[in-house]
DNA sequence: ATGAAAGCGCTAACAA
DNA sequence: TTGTTAGCGCTTTCAT
C-alpha cells in the first residue's frame, strides 16, 4: 500500500539508516547515494510516517487549537491567521470547537494529549481548569488565548479586556447615553468588560445596577433573545454594550423589527470587530482586538515554548481599540 | 514524564497486554484486575498515545478537512458541522486552509498523508488533480464536497450547482431584469452556475454575452472591486448574481457607496446562505445550500467509506433553495 | 486469565 | 560513507 521506508532502501539498494539520513539531511551521504534515494522516493511516492517518528521522541509537529466555536467569525478569523502562521513554520493545527460544552473541553483536550500536539493554545472557555492542570504537569506547552491563565501558570495572550469594556461604554456615556445595558458572556473574558463598564460609570459619577447586566452564550439569536427580554421588562435603554459582534447583530435585527431606529432610538457597540461588524447597516461601532496580531504572536509564543520549556510565562495584554461606525450616535432621548 | 503503557503495567503488577486488553476491553480479563488496572490508570492520568497505537496498524481516528478559507462563513459554518458529527463517531478532525494556493493544497493533502489520516474531506478548489489521484492510488478514502470528482472516481457531494444558477437567474429574470451581470469564482463549482446563468437566459429568450460574466476570488474585498470595475466599463446593470455571499456582501457594499438603492437600483442574489446573509441590510436573497445536512452526509459518508474501502463511488447532490430577502425587486428601471 | 514476544515505521547511537 | 541494531508505545498472536 503505503511505501515505507524499507521500501525505500530496498529499491534504492541501501539501508533503512541511509533513508532516513537523506530524509532527515543529517549525516554524510555521498552525493549520488543521496539522489539516488531521492529519485526512488520521488517515484515511490513516499510519505515518512509522522507516526512513526513521532514515537521515536521527535515532535508531532502539531498544535492544538481549542475554541468555543468555529462558525463564530472571531473564532474562524482567529483560526485563519493561527493556521497560516503554524504552517509557515512547518506546523499544522487540530482545530476542536467545544461548543462551551465542559464534556467535550474534556474530551478534546485529552484528544489532543493522545495525539501528542506539540503545544496547545486554547481560546475557549474552561470551567474545569484541573483539566488544563493536568496538561501543564505533563510539560506539554500550553498558552491560554482571550482569556486568562487562572492560576496555572502558563502565558496568556488577550487584549486589556477592562479597557475595551471601559472604552465602548465611555463612547456611549459620552455620546449622553444614560441607560445603558451590558450583555455579557459567561466567559471570563467578560469578567474584566464587565468591570470596565462599572469602571466607566464610576468616572462620571453614574450608578451602575446589577440588574442592568445580562448575560448569554455568544450567538445572533441569543442577542434577539436577551433584547427580546430587556425590553418585556420594560427596560428602555438608550445605549447597549454587547461583549461580542454576533450578541450586537442579534440586538440590531431585533431592534429593527420592533421598529427602533438605529442608531437615533438605540445606540449599540460590539465586541471583535470581526467581519460582521462591517456587514451589518449601520456598521457596527465595535472594540477591535487585533486578531491578526495575536493570532501571530500567540503561534510564536507556543512555538518558542516548544523549543524551551522552560520560559518564563507572561501575560501579554493588546491594545484594544475602539472603532466608531454608525450604530452609536448622540443621545437625542434625553 | 507522560505515562507509558509501562507504567501503568508496572504500577498494577501486571504485564502491558493486559493493560492493552482492559483499554480496548478485548480478551478476558478478570473483574477484579480490570478495576484495579482501571484505577492506576486513573491515578496516573494515562492517555494512550495514538501515535503508538496507529504504527500498529489501527486507524488515526482522525479526520483530514481541507478548504479554501476558513475564514469564509460558508467554510467555517460546514467546518463545524463537520467536526460535531465526526466527533460523535469518536473521530477528530484536522482543518487545513489552502488559500486557493496550489501550493498549499500540495503540501496540505501530503501532510495530511503523513499523519495517515484515516479519510480526508476535500472542499478546495483542486487544480492539480494529480496530487489527489496518488491519494487515491493509495486507498486512502477520499470525498469531494462542494465541487465534483473531476474523473479521479470518488464520491463527491454537492449541491445541484446548474441549478442554483438557474433559480438565481430566473428569479432576476422573472423580476423583469434583463441586464444581469453574473459574478463568479474561478472554482469549478462555478462552471455549473454559469451554466444556470445561460440556461436562464436561454429560457427566456435572452441573448447571454461573455462580457457579462466576471470572475474573481471570494472575498468582500474582492466583489467590491469587481463592481467598481464594471461600473467602470460603463456597463449598468440592473441585477448581479454573485455566485457566493462574501462577494454579494462586497457588491451590496460597493453600490450602496455609489449612492445606488439597493433593490430598487440594483438587485443582487447571492449563493450560500451564509450568517452575512442574513445580517446586510436589506437582508441578502440567495441561494441556499443545506450545510448542516451537506456536512453530516460527507460524515457518514467517508466514514463508511474507512469502514469498506471498496464501496461504489457515488455523486450526491443536493438541492439549492432560493431564498427572497430584501435584495431583489422588481426592476422598476425598464 | 495472564504474559512473552514479535512487529508497526522510524531515529539515533554505534560499528564497520 | 554506510549499515546494524536497539528502542519509541502499543497491539496481537500464541503460549502458559
Amino acid at each position: 500500500m503505503k511505501p515505507t521506508i524499507y521500501d525505500v532502501a530496498k529499491a534504492a539498494g541501501v539501508s533503512i539508516a541511509t533513508v532516513s539520513k537523506v530524509m532527515n539531511n543529517t549525516g554524510n551521504i555521498r552525493d549520488t547515494t543521496r539522489e539516488k534515494v531521492k529519485k526512488i522516493m520521488e517515484k515511490l511516492n513516499y510519505q515518512p510516517s509522522l507516526m512513526a517518528s513521532a514515537l521515536t521522541g521527535k515532535g508531532t509537529e502539531t498544535l492544538g487549537l481549542v475554541v468555543p466555536d468555529i462558525s463564530n467569525p472571531f473564532f474562524s478569523e482567529m483560526a485563519k491567521t493561527i493556521e497560516d502562521r503554524a504552517h509557515e513554520s512547518g506546523m499544522s493545527v487540530i482545530i476542536c470547537s467545544t461548543d462551551e460544552n465542559t464534556e467535550k473541553e474534556k474530551k478534546y483536550i485529552e484528544l489532543l494529549q493522545r495525539k501528542q500536539v506539540d503545544g496547545m493554545i486554547v481560546a475557549s472557555t474552561f470551567h474545569d481548569m484541573e483539566i488544563l492542570k493536568r496538561v501543564v504537569d505533563q510539560k506539554t506547552p500550553l498558552v491560554m488565548l482571550t482569556q486568562d491563565d487562572a492560576g496555572i501558570g502558563v502565558t496568556s495572550i488577550s487584549v486589556d479586556d477592562f479597557k475595551g469594556g471601559l472604552e465602548a461604554t465611555s463612547h456611549l456615556i459620552s455620546e449622553g447615553h444614560r441607560d445603558i445595558i451590558m450583555i455579557a458572556e459567561y466567559a471570563k473574558s467578560s469578567k474584566f468588560r464587565i468591570y470596565g463598564y462599572i469602571e466607566a460609570h464610576e468616572e462620571h459619577g453614574l450608578e451602575v445596577s446589577e440588574e442592568n447586566i445580562f448575560r448569554t452564550v455568544a450567538s445572533i439569536e441569543n442577542g434577539r433573545e436577551v433584547f427580546r427580554k430587556i425590553v418585556q421588562r420594560g427596560i428602555v435603554p438608550t445605549g447597549i454594550f454587547a461583549c461580542n459582534d454576533l450578541i450586537a447583530v442579534g440586538v440590531i435585527q431585533e431592534a429593527k423589527e420592533m421598529g427602533l431606529k438605529i442608531p437615533n432610538d438605540l445606540s449599540i457597540v460590539g465586541y471583535d470587530n470581526t467581519i460582521l461588524a462591517t456587514t451589518t447597516v449601520p456598521g457596527l461601532t465595535t472594540i477591535a482586538q487585533p486578531i491578526t496580531e495575536m493570532g501571530n504572536r500567540v503561534v510564536d509564543v507556543i512555538i518558542s515554548e516548544i523549543k524551551d520549556k522552560n520560559q518564563t510565562k507572561e501575560r501579554i495584554l493588546f491594545e484594544p481599540e475602539l472603532i466608531i461606525r454608525g450604530t452609536t450616535a448622540v443621545n437625542k432621548m434625553r
